[in-house]
DNA sequence: ATGCCTCCCCGAGGGAGA
C-alpha cells in the first residue's frame, strides 16, 4: 500500500500539478494539507475520475485536509481532540483495509511564528494534544500512523541552513523536544528509518532561489506505530516535482507498506 | 530574511505561510 503526504498550498491552484504527479506515482492513499477550501468547494471530479474516494475537513482561505484513497475510507473523524473551542482544520483520519486495516491520521501542524507569541502558544499546546492522540493509538497497538506537514525540522541535518531555523517556530529546541516527546513514545520516522544521509528536504521556499540553491527543510513526516513500522518497505521524497509549472512549495513524501 | 514569492480573500492590497 503506497501512502503519500503532499501540503498542496491551495487545491485550486494546484490541480494540474498535483493531478499529474497523481497519474504518475499512482498512490493508494494522498493525505493532503493547506488545501485552503471549504469542504463543498473542493474540486472533487478530478479525482473521483482517477478512481480516489474523497473526504475533506475543510475551512475558507486557510488550512485544511483531505484523503484521497482507492480504497474505500471508513470511520472518518474531523478535527484532533482535546479543545472543543479550536475551529481551525488541521486534522483529520480514516480507516483502509487492504489487506491488513490501517489508520490513517493526515495532519498540518501549525506553524506558530512568530515564536514567542500566542501563535508559538498554539503550536506548542496542539503538539500536546497530538502527543495524546499519538499515546492513544500506540496503546490500541492498531496498524497506524500519523503523516503531514509537521512544520518541525527535527535535526540540524534536516536544513540546509540549520542556523537559520534556530530561532523560528520551525526550529526552536522548544519545538523539537515537543516533537521528540511523541516519537520517543514509540513512533518511527519513516524517512530517518530508511535514510540517514543529510540533503533531504520536503520544503523549499518561493524566495530568493531556494529550490534552485536546494535550501531546503524537511518539515513533511511520516510517524508509524511499531506494526505500522513492522510494514515499512519504502520512503521516499518526490523532489524532483518541486522543479515543474506552478508547484507547491513542499513536495510529496510517501512511503510503502506490506499491507 | 525584520521576507526578495505565492496562496487566499476578491476585484485592492493585506494576512498567512515557513
Amino acid at each position: 500500500m503506497k501512502i503519500a503526504t503532499f501540503n498542496i498550498n491551495g487545491i485550486k491552484a494546484r490541480i494540474q500539478a498535483l493531478t499529474d504527479w497523481l497519474d504518475e506515482a499512482q498512490p493508494d492513499v494522498a493525505l493532503l494539507q493547506e488545501i485552503k477550501s471549504v469542504d463543498l468547494a473542493f474540486p472533487r471530479e478530478h479525482f473521483e475520475d482517477r478512481g480516489y474516494n474523497i473526504e475533506t475537513h475543510g475551512q475558507k482561505s486557510f488550512n485544511g485536509v483531505a484523503i484521497l484513497s482507492k480504497l474505500p475510507l471508513e470511520d472518518v473523524v474531523r478535527g484532533l481532540p482535546g479543545d472543543d473551542s479550536d475551529e481551525q482544520a488541521r486534522w483529520i483520519e480514516a480507516t483502509v483495509v487492504g489487506t491488513r486495516a490501517v489508520r490513517l491520521c493526515g495532519l498540518y501542524l501549525p506553524n506558530g511564528n512568530p515564536a514567542p507569541g500566542p501563535k508559538y502558544d498554539y503550536k506548542l499546546a496542539w503538539m500536546e494534544r497530538l502527543k495524546n492522540r499519538a499515546q492513544a493509538l500506540l496503546d490500541s497497538e492498531e496498524i497506524a500512523l500519523m503523516a503531514g506537514d509537521f512544520n518541525v525540522i527535527p535535526q540540524p541535518l534536516d536544513a540546509a541552513r540549520p542556523e537559520a531555523w534556530e530561532q523560528d517556530a520551525l526550529g526552536l529546541p522548544q519545538t523539537r523536544e515537543a516533537f521528540r516527546r511523541i516519537v520517543n513514545l514509540g513512533l518511527t520516522d519513516a524517512f530517518r528509518a530508511r535514510t540517514a544521509a543529510p540533503g533531504h528536504y520536503s520544503f523549499w521556499d518561493y524566495q530568493a532561489g531556494a529550490w534552485a540553491r536546494n535550501d531546503g527543510i524537511r518539515i513533511d513526516h511520516f510517524l508509524l506505530t511499531p506494526q505500522a513500522a513492522d510494514l515499512l518497505t519504502d520512503c521516499q521524497i518526490d523532489s524532483r516535482i518541486r522543479d515543474r509549472e506552478k508547484p507547491s512549495d513542499h513536495v510529496p513524501v510517501w512511503i510503502n507498506l506490506d499491507a
